[in-house]
DNA sequence: CGTTTAGTTGAGCATGCTCAACGGTCGTGG
DNA sequence: CCACGACCGTTGAGCATGCTCAACTAAACG
């Protein structure tokens, strides 16, 4: 569909468009559209030319590759991010190949529309570089996480994240399949199995989806959660509130973009 | 030092400066100083705050990241490389360590001084904007390279990378200490002492630095090299051979920005 | 109901790490 | 000039983390 305006109105207030002019946001669009894809859906293959800047607007999609039989995921991404915006911006091919693991609606936009409002808006492309930036740093992070810690130990962060996003509740409930999951904290759902029963020394008790954190400081204490690691930490915001614009999510189940 | 107007002539062609206007570019610069430092020092810690771009022009410098007395190299680059790109646009913290290998020449550019160049000139800020996006790439051919193969497999990739830099001849020389190329791989030198043991078969042998790669094709069955994974495959080019601006280098040994 | 799929559990294995010893080289200082 | 020490690189032995393969359970679905 060529996207409705109220639609278009919707996403005017999404990631780098906030702080763009309408000029700025009517050309970045232009020829734009949304679609819905159901579960399993292939958006894009690593390798293939890339034609459009995707955002995610609801469901979630998983970034990975593969090489010589082997495959492995980069990211999960949830609603609002945006995904393969550096190949955009180069005009270069995708490096990651883009699966949809719910039914979700995106929004595409044109990689020539979008590369021409940056190049005729400073102000705009800014705020597309600031998205870049988080997204490296996202990257660097996610890295660090599978260099420097063990498999336990990235699923007990991985935990006091999703408390943190969750409310800090003692009981979180688990976005995905564990399946998913494992392959997210790279590990095989068999590892994670037996990693969440050595969790249950810190007190971590598993019901299905549902996920119990009865003793949190002895969790933080293997944990040792890192705010040069893991993006849950306080985000420090300006005083308008429009987030400075590192984003919320981390790369783990956060965002990427090839 | 103040950086002299010659330096700041040579310095107009390197990186993302050489599409710029040279208003631009003296805003970007104003500031910017040329330092010299020792092998071992320390230019930054993770969680610093980030004052400055960094511009490589000579010697090289190690990024790494620690954790719970554990410590990585992430990427080792080698002139002329920005980097903390990411962390200047943002105006955030330091997500690695840098630390000079070698003596090292680095231009250093305050980060204000680089944002508002951005914020004034669309077709500047677009640059910089491709040279981050050529950082993140970098980055998803990093984490691919160490997810998707096993020591044996980077050591044989890194060998036909630094081969098709070198020239494609028969003998190649190592640009690092083994244990700093030990620690870029992502293993102990111990194991990449046994890795080049194993790589004996493909005709891989070792002098000091010296490495003769005698069986080429052999190598290569091994290694299957990737353009979706390494950086050494030909250059598309645009008609003004000005690069289109993906980097030559990708992360392993290449470019990365904090 | 049977079939399928997610998840768990166990046994064995492989990759890579740690620790220790040793040889070679280089630079320093006696 | 030689002796010593420091450090790089190599080699070996043992160990740990994580993977593969297989069996089994439980829930979902026709």
């Amino acid at each position: 569909m060529p996207l409705r305006p109220t639609d278009a109105e919707h996403i005017r207030h999404l990631s780098f468009f906030r702080a763009s002019t309408d000029a700025t946001f009517d050309k970045a669009i232009a020829g734009g559209f949304l679609q819905k894809f159901p579960a399993g859906t292939t958006l894009l293959m690593e390798g293939d030319t890339v034609d459009f800047l995707y955002i995610l607007l609801e469901g979630s999609v998983e970034l990975g590759a593969g090489w010589k039989s082997k495959d492995t995921t980069l990211a999960i991404l949830r609603p609002v991010s945006t995904f393969i915006l550096a190949a955009v911006v180069l005009d270069a091919d995708a490096l990651m190949t883009a699966v949809t693991l719910e039914r979700s609606e995106i929004l595409m936009v044109p990689g020539e529309s979008l590369r021409r409002a940056m190049k005729e808006d400073a102000e705009f492309c800014f705020a597309v570089s600031e998205e870049l930036s988080g997204c490296y740093r996202g990257l660097v992070r996610s890295i660090k996480n599978h260099k420097l810690r063990d498999s336990t130990e990235r699923l007990a962060n991985y935990l006091l994240t999703q408390r943190a996003r969750q409310g800090g509740k003692i009981e979180i409930v688990l976005p995905h399949e564990k399946r998913v999951l494992a392959s997210l904290l790279g590990m095989t759902p068999e590892n994670l199995s037996r990693a969440f029963l050595k969790l249950q020394a810190q007190g971590v008790t598993v019901d299905g989806a549902r996920v119990r954190l009865e003793k949190v400081t002895a969790l933080e204490r293997l944990a040792r959660p890192s705010p040069l690691i893991d993006n849950h930490f306080a985000q420090p915001r300006n005083e308008l509130g429009k987030a400075h614009t590192e984003r919320q999510k981390g790369l783990l189940d956060g965002k990427g973009s090839a």
